[in-house]
DNA sequence: CAAAGCTTTTTTGCATGCAATTTTTAAACT
DNA sequence: AGTTTAAAAATTGCATGCAAAAAAGCTTTG
């Protein structure tokens, strides 16, 4: 391939990045699989350099593991990992809470409303995807209210490890259910501006959360 | 350069990374100061390709900034990037802290405890660079205990952006004899296992580190 | 003398080439 | 058949080459 699109408007290897993520994230590359960085070449329709310059940076956000001499593959998340990654998210939600109960506007609060009822919804439904997808656009706002870059960079990472765990796992109706209670409760602390209960509620979220993935996982290592 | 050295045993992209890392702490590449590939190729004695996918991993770990088109630049820390890094840094400080007291063992705490009196001498000299490495260790070794990953890869990476924002600041003495006090009382928080205490310790040391840290930058942006 | 346009040089972003290494395949052996 | 060994193919890690873009020098002009 040669000349690409012959003007340099575009980044080719956050464009690697982010197509490798949406392969991974639509199971189109499958967490433990080793990667052939020609193929997915050819699919992104790109060099192996920027690709290569994606893969470190993927391996960086727990997206991937680099093997010596032997590239790179779809990184599995194990209990162990979740165990280490939910006390930390569970830390940066609680300090969300308390930056997003002071900073919060009507509109934003508004919005996060809006996307309550959808995954209400889609939960009423039996909907899962959907509602996992309402379910983490509520998050990423409470994290946005607080405008800390840092914060929200942070959470993205996980919250993409996390997002790999799933593919793996179960959720029961049980936990389902007890979720939906539960992100109740957080609108309620957020609409109330309560940063100390909501801190908490995001805290017990995330830790049932944590148990509930653990128990659902379809392998584990 | 051909040959290298032959039998591939390296991880030059790794080797990179810290390379630059180091020049970075050194001083040898300044703040805001542009990178320039060659140069730093001759310098760490590689090529472009390791090189670059190091800058990526360092822009993801927030060391350096990459311009389009532009190569990449010595991250500036701003105020503003400090006043978000610090809250992030003192909610994970505190978890660790409360990880810590339920996991360190004896030899653990006298290892802490042994800095602790190094870096007591060294303030007592003002033997600031000295002081502030035995300060780092105490703070890798308590977030060491909590045996997680996570939360000491991210740790590490805040760390890194704080060091570099320190290369531009001056610390006033009165900081400094308060500090060592406030360190003093971690310490005992520790050895009485208490984690409550010392989370609000670590949590009110590293805020008053921030606002100690913004009023000595020598440059603001 | 500064500013605006050029030309030349340098630098960056990406593709490609090549040797070291791993993986696969095939053959020989037990 | 299953295991071991050797050859072939594929894959990775890195260096290098080349075109696009930016920066540095010139020259010309107000």
């Amino acid at each position: 391939m040669i000349g690409k699109g012959l003007i340099r408007t575009a980044n080719l290897s956050k464009e690697a990045a982010s197509g490798v993520r949406k392969a991974i994230f639509n199971g189109v590359l499958v967490p433990g699989e080793r990667i052939n960085e020609k193929s997915l070449c050819a699919a992104l329709n790109l060099s192996r350099t920027p690709l290569r310059e994606a893969l470190k940076v993927l391996a960086h956000e727990g997206l991937v593991e680099l093997l010596p001499n032997r590239g790179a593959r779809v990184a599995l998340i194990s209990a162990t990992t979740i165990d280490q990654i939910f006390p930390v998210m569970a830390a940066l939600e609680a300090l969300a809470g308390e930056l997003a109960v002071i900073k919060i506007s009507d509109d934003k609060l508004a919005e996060i409303r809006a996307e309550h009822f959808q995954m209400a919804l889609h939960h009423a439904r039996r909907e899962l995807a959907e509602y996992f997808y309402h379910n983490q656009r509520i998050h990423n706002l409470i994290f946005s209210v607080g405008e800390n870059l840092t914060l929200v960079s942070i959470y993205q990472s996980l919250a993409g490890q996390i997002r790999l765990a799933r593919l793996h796992a179960n959720i029961s109706h049980e936990r389902w259910d007890q979720a939906m209670v539960e992100h109740q409760n957080i609108l309620e602390a957020l609409e109330e501006r309560d940063g100390q209960k909501l801190a908490n509620l995001l805290r017990e979220h995330l830790l049932r959360t944590c148990e509930s993935l653990k128990a659902g996982l379809k392998i584990s290592i």
